[in-house]
DNA sequence: ATACCGTTATGACTTTTCTGCATAACGCAT
DNA sequence: ATGCGTTATGCAGAAAAGTCATAACGGTAT
């Protein structure tokens, strides 16, 4: 996610798995702040730059692997409906900051260390 | 890559760019590491379990992004021929392994220490 | 000489995955 | 009733990844 000087760049994924599929990362961590944001999945997702179709099926995979519901959402009615996040969405969403907080940080470092 | 209590799993992956397009990974560094350990393409492929093809395009890859030879190779001769690491490689891969040395530790403790 | 062997080197095909498009259903507002 | 913006899905095409087949190479054994 850093430069470097030489045209080289340093990149980290970090992400949760259950039984070897993935749960949750970084898109999904965007993904799910933009719902909580904008009340809807379809701006959301405009937001973060995919497709709904995307976005829907990142929600579903989630709920489904974590057994959680994660995202209310409805149909129709006001403003043609939209989206909010459950309780534990929120909970999960801040475990996750925590867990990436510092460490893009720490492998930039140590990046800029070794390649120099 | 580490396990956690509640079936739930840590990952991380890190790797280097160039111009946008992936140069060097965990992936990559094992096939490197297992041509100089075997002298051969064909059998470090299979020692990290992918096709000749593929080792053989990530290797031109490589080269190609970061505009230096890696793998001088020899088609033919004794053994059938054989492949072996430029210095600049092994260089390059000790850089690699001091990049990566920590940081899973780093995010495995993370992990505990946020989801518990 | 000639056939053989294990290797590098590529093209072509197949399988899988991803992406985008089309459409339906919903329920409030006008 | 009609319209609007949303959720919800199926499906086809595109793109990516993986597999298979084959050629060329140059020592070695026959």
């Amino acid at each position: 996610m850093q430069k470097s000087h030489n045209g080289m760049e340093i990149r980290s994924k970090l992400w949760i798995e259950m039984d070897g599929e993935p749960v949750f990362g970084r898109g999904r961590r965007f993904l799910l702040e933009a719902i909580e944001s904008h009340g809807s999945i379809n701006q959301a997702a405009k937001e973060v730059d995919i497709s709904f179709r995307k976005a829907w099926s990142h929600i579903k995979a989630m709920e489904e692997r974590l057994g959680i519901k994660l995202v209310a959402r409805q149909a129709g009615g006001k403003n043609g409906g939209g989206a909010t996040l459950m309780d534990d969405a929120r909970k999960f969403l801040k475990k996750y900051e925590a867990l990436e907080k510092g460490i893009q940080a720490l492998v930039d470092k140590r990046f800029r260390s070794v390649f120099e």
